[in-house]
DNA sequence: ACCATACCGTCTAGTCTGGATTGTCAAACG
DNA sequence: CGTTTGACAATCCAGACTAGACGGTATGGT
């Protein structure tokens, strides 16, 4: 996931990784912020990132791939995930457990017709300029909410 | 989820209630197994469970609900989650960084019908004696494995 | 000059993870 | 009958991760 915010990005610190990944990739998989730090200097003394930083200041490390981390990626990329994606719903949860699915349906509702909003507007501004592989993931993340506002829905 | 998951068994081991929670629940909210030793131990000491403990043998401990703890229970499932749930899906994070989408594709689709046909036949098996709950949270299982599956299916 | 606010990185305690390890038991086998 | 085998059950450990507090740094406005 690091290789391939650093990839998108060109040239980053951990801090602008986060905010891109906060409002991208952390949909469908998340880090907590410290982490990247770490990843970054994890990744950097493995040679798939090259580390500069700033002397003075905030002494920001900016990261870039280098021909070893390019090649760690494409490599990633091109052996196709088999594995399914996990899901913690804490809705299902207490459904399985025996909520009261009115209250809770109207609950969820809420929420993910919030959430289907937001990945709407994002997707009607960007989706001619987004890269294939983000805005099908994008349109994914789309289908999904439908998908999930359609179960709540008819619970409420 | 402990609670829950002590609430439908009535009484049970630690390892009980993994067995369980694999084939269940697992599927929309996870735990390692060595947590629910933990948790139980935690829970106990917290007053919401009762422990039981083998003197000879294995030493199982046997868990159940106290007052407290239903009333734990209850007060939980009273409070509708607003919270969406989290997606972590390598297959999408690929498709994000620009993974080739053909292969990618095949190979969830695989995997995903498989997860799809595992439901179908509990939901078959189970549907009638199943409570209400539970049997709303496998067919929204369903649904979900039939979305991907449409999703990817497209890109394959 | 000063303040308010946003920016950015680091730290810590506690929790969780993955997997190995140790031990128990019942049934099958020679 | 003693032994072996494989399933059952609990525990342990090192390392990774989490949540969020904290402490510095920059910037624009007064």
């Amino acid at each position: 996931m690091v290789l391939g915010l650093v990839a998108n990005a060109g040239e980053a610190t951990p801090y602008q990784l986060k905010q891109f990944a906060a409002r991208s990739v952390g949909n469908f998989w998340t880090i907590q912020h410290a982490q990247l730090y770490t990843e970054c200097e994890r990744l950097a003394k493995a040679g798939l990132l090259d580390e500069e930083r700033e002397e003075g200041g905030r002494r920001r490390r900016t990261y870039a791939l280098t021909g070893a981390g390019r090649e760690a990626l494409d490599a990633w990329r091109a052996t196709p995930a088999t594995e399914l994606g996990e899901l913690r719903s804490p809705g299902l949860l207490q459904l399985f457990f025996g909520a009261e699915p009115g209250p809770l349906a109207a609950a969820q509702v809420e929420s993910h017709a919030a959430k289907l909003a937001e990945y709407e507007e994002l997707h009607a501004q960007a989706k001619d300029w987004l890269p294939d592989g983000q805005r099908l993931a994008l349109e994914a993340g789309i289908a999904h909410e439908r998908e999930w506002l359609k179960f709540w829905g008819a619970l409420a």
